[in-house]
DNA sequence: ACGGTTAATTGATCTTCATCATGTTGTCCC
DNA sequence: GGGACAACATGATGAAGATCAATTAACCGT
């Protein structure tokens, strides 16, 4: 287990970022779902945001609870999961700088609770809107709603890809594809190798991958033997997307 | 097998129906999407639309083609899925009349080939539009912008269930949350149960459910045996949906 | 009504993976 | 730097389900 000395938990991605306001503020800019809209509607946009922090291990939105507000994180990351009855969880997504989660569906259509749980997974400040005011913006700012349009399309044919693999594939590429989506979207370099900029514990990927934190470790250990990936206590880097992206071809 | 006489595979249900003028003129009124667009509106927005007919078998669209074009079911099903590298085939939802697939992103955004293929399963009409011109009416009619993103929520709300479901539940709970999920929405009341009003082999429901053909049918004799469903060849038909309901719970 | 075709069923076997149990090691905190 | 705790690793076992094989019977055409 080589690899686990000279840990990268202390290196500046796993750290928190402070919430400054000039980030929050440039937030809207950055973010693609308001990318395009004209330069005189940013700040009457903007005012309508309020911002929310949460610490570490805070329930952003919660399984359950009635619906009704959109966020837009800045800072931090968050897991998006569902819950079974027994308890157990469904881990969907993290979601970082840029990623959103809520109800955009207001009191006509759509369910009135939360199906999905958000928790703050380190520090976390967002910006926050109620649904029916983001509604208005999409109104009255079409490339917000085609950006929109856009961005869950995207989520929808990754979840269409998890579906597809989830119904017919072993846990070896499961994980292997797990893996290679993280590092797509959290990815980072260093020392030669991709590594995933979040907290991810065996358990949290054996729950994105459908399968047990067992399994996970022991495939997690083999692609360590095979060269493929680097992974310690709470992290995991990829040192050879290639061949893990063979593996699931 | 008692259940398989008098087979309901003749009811209406099954037949084609015709894709008559005013059938395709009426479904922008009825289909979600367009609900609430003003009356002056309708016209200018269904001329953009041509008409497609599809027999049964052909495909609508087809993985790996260039993407582009964006369909309204009019009348008939059709079945969308992604092929697997080795040929396995999920199955990720039936079509019916006012659904819709393709792709909305142009040029831009998204990629540039369709990532699923949709195969009409019985004579299928539809209508169509590019992808570009549709999202001029998006940003012409801030009502179908709202719509369009609701119903993606939707669908996404739904494929993240999916993924839960396969994550972690055992083959019985998947069968009976695929035939739950069919039959909100192609069910049709028969002989005081649920018909699922699509021609649905066993094979094509373990490919939805993430499963075999055999273990498929084997889930469905028991189901049978416990008075929960009737089943025959190409068919199926909810007895009990309350405590099919209670499995996945 | 009667065969023929092919989906569906059922049984037997083998593989994969979840689960349980136990040992190991990184990280945190002093 | 050292001890404690929790995460991780790994071995053994069993259960769920895939796969292979053989039989049955639903539906179709005549």
């Amino acid at each position: 287990m080589t690899d686990r000395h000279n840990s990268p938990v202390h290196i500046p991605a796993f750290e928190d970022e402070s919430c400054t306001v000039a980030l929050r503020k440039q937030l809207l800019r950055k973010n693609p779902l308001f990318q395009d809209i004209p330069e005189n509607a940013v700040d009457r946009v903007n005012s309508r945001f309020r911002s929310v922090s949460f610490e570490k291990g805070d329930y952003i939105i919660r399984e359950g609870k009635s619906a009704g507000r959109f966020y837009i994180l800045a800072t931090g990351v968050a897991k998006l999961f569902r819950t079974h009855p027994d308890g157990r969880t469904t881990l969907l997504d993290i979601l970082s700088s840029g990623d959103y989660c809520g109800s955009i569906a207001d009191a006509g259509f759509g369910p009135r609770e939360y199906e999905e749980t958000v928790i703050a997974d380190s520090n976390v400040c967002s910006i926050s809107i109620g649904s029916t005011a983001f509604r208005r913006i999409l109104e009255e700012q079409p490339s917000v709603a085609l950006r929109t349009v856009d961005t869950l399309s995207s989520r929808l044919r990754l979840a269409n890809e998890m579906v597809q693999q989830l119904g017919g594939s072993s846990v070896e590429t499961r994980v292997a594809f797990v893996l290679l989506r993280l590092s797509k979207k959290l990815g980072q370099p260093w020392e030669d190798k991709i590594l995933i900029r979040s907290p991810l514990s065996r358990e949290e990927i054996a729950a994105m991958a459908g399968t047990s934190a067992e399994s996970c470790s022991r495939t997690l250990s083999d692609f360590r033997r095979r060269n493929l990936v680097s992974a310690g206590r709470g992290w995991v880097a990829l040192v050879d997307p290639e061949s893990l992206e063979n593996l699931i071809a």
